[in-house]
DNA sequence: CTGTTAGCGCATTCAT
DNA sequence: ATGAATGCGCTAACAG
């Protein structure tokens, strides 16, 4: 592999020059250049990006933090991160951290070790106090969902008004009966649902039944198994808000496996529009978030933050509706 | 942010020990690594990894390329991947290419900028022409997915006997007007289930339709559109065979619209069992593959290709049928 | 416009 | 067992 110099001494100038050609950094004679050029041409030269970003202080690549890729809604968040990154010449590098925080301090490691200059998460199973370690010496965002007492910035939804659209319209279509399913209480975007969930209940006169809040895990085996279990009790329900697609079509289908039709029995709400959102049968209706820009914003606030631009402490993206059969 | 030095002043040693200690190099007398523990503690010292990986000449980072997240048959094949990295002292990174080969290209520059010490493709764009100059020059090994003609080691599941075995079960339960849905011709994977396809119409003499070979995008909603078009064609169907349970699952849905009863009127084989095949209604009778160790096996090919040590051209590993509703 | 010099942080000779 | 010196490949500061 050939050095900087090697092409140095291959077009009589020096290391500098090349420097200086292939960079751009400065001024060079055209036809000096033009020497430089065919000589990194003839030796097939391709900088040693380690060399440079050892000196230079910096290695242009985003360490992304992700629970796991099962999750197909972060698919579109990471699109817009990387063509953020990409248009200022920053790459990013996705790790997967099966949300164990041994995992992500591991990973953390590159951060400290300098490998990458900064770093966005989109779970995380850190502290507020790991996280403001970190933020202080390092440049960190969070994305989607946000811990709380973090003090680093993030970019999400108005995840409280959301789960109050979701209730409000199975309220508006008659439902009373509404059973939420939450998942995780240490999430902040489950937590701000069930605030939407409550006031809006609230809002109708509907007295909250903590016994009609499921928690689960997201998924769509485990929904199912509760929902079973729930409806088994006997008790009433005619509308049901989950947390994430998964769980509202797990749902759904433990709701039809008991003889309940969905939406005319029991109408389901879900959450992210993912994909299967409208695969399953009948589609969901569910919150749609604009996930690109969420990657695109929080990749920006990630780079400002780098650049030692000024950033805000958190923005909020906006959200919608998609009304399918499943909740007419 | 402290540097060896600094941490050799304030143990009284030179950075040579101080780097003795840390990477347990050489012999160094106990109490005096006990100093330097003690400074490095002190100080907070975390190494520089870019400093080591220009004097080592390698970053422990190996590259991974990913069509796209959205595709969750790749989850579990990358955590394969990244516990037997890790178990080396390897980092993975993960870049989505979209299929562009600009991107990938791109992307390439990392390996060849000695930015990461191998690249394993899960999916490419890149001709056989392609890899076979990087794959001279670098580590690479391919993982499922393989392009024709290209000489570096790859590691997958036997596609044709896979797509030998689909067919199989469908005409084992009488069908004989088997549509077959495919995609990408580029694809080794799905140019191999055709002939695995095809090879078992043969074996029970069935004659084969090209009027019967419908060639999608591995999508739902572009299989169910054109399963949609191929029903109104009037042609005679009672099974499908698809090359992922997405397609599978779209063109049931299809089949469902246009009245047929699934699986009683057309059977249905997908292939991958992923999440979404027990989703559906009715679950998909899939042909299953060990995601985790497809990326097990391949990342250890290529670390071992990275040390040198000798590297078969391929590995096969197990598949095998999950028989659900949707082909009894 | 170009060359010389120096140093990023580290691991590794070669001495001792 | 330890220290001094060297260089990985590159860019930046300073001369000229």
């Amino acid at each position: 592999m050939a050095t900087i110099h090697e092409v140095a001494r291959e077009a009589g100038v020096s290391s500098a020059t090349v420097s200086r050609v292939l960079t751009g950094s400065a001024q060079v004679r055209a036809e000096t250049k033009a020497r430089v050029m065919a000589a990194v041409e003839r030796l097939g030269y391709r900088p040693n990006l380690v060399g440079r970003n050892l000196r230079k202080q910096e290695t242009h690549m985003i360490l992304v933090f992700l629970g796991t890729i099962v999750n197909s809604f972060f698919a579109k968040v990471i699109k817009g991160m990387e063509d953020v990154a990409e248009k200022n010449g920053y790459h990013i590098l996705i790790c997967t951290t099966y949300g164990e925080r041994e995992r992500e301090l591991s990973y953390l490691g590159m951060l400290v070790n300098r490998l990458v200059d900064g770093a966005l998460f989109l779970t995380t199973a850190l502290t507020a106090e790991d996280i403001n370690r970190l933020g202080e010496s390092y440049p960190i965002v969070q994305c989607n969902e946000y811990v709380e007492g973090a003090r680093v910035p993030f970019v999400s939804i108005d995840n409280e008004l959301a789960g109050y659209a979701a209730t409000r319209h199975l309220i508006q279509s008659g439902r009373r009966a509404i059973v939420h399913m939450t998942a995780d209480a240490a999430s902040s975007t489950s937590a701000a649902r069930l605030h939407g969930y409550r006031r809006a209940l609230a809002d109708s006169g509907i007295p909250f039944d903590p016994a009609l809040v499921l928690t689960g895990n997201y998924g769509y085996r485990n929904a199912s198994r509760i929902m079973s279990a729930f409806l088994e009790t006997g008790r009433q329900v005619d509308g049901l808000f989950a947390v994430s697609d998964r769980m509202a079509a797990g749902a759904a289908a433990a709701c039809r496996l008991a003889g309940r039709r969905v939406p005319e029995d029991v109408a389901v709400v879900g959450f992210d529009n993912v994909d299967i959102s409208y695969m399953v049968e009948p589609a969901i209706t569910t919150i749609s978030q604009s996930q690109y820009e969420m990657g695109a914003t929080g990749m920006g606030l990630l780079l400002d933050r780098i650049a030692g631009r000024p950033v805000p402490q958190s923005v909020t993206i906006p959200h919608k509706l998609i009304v399918r059969q499943s909740a007419p």
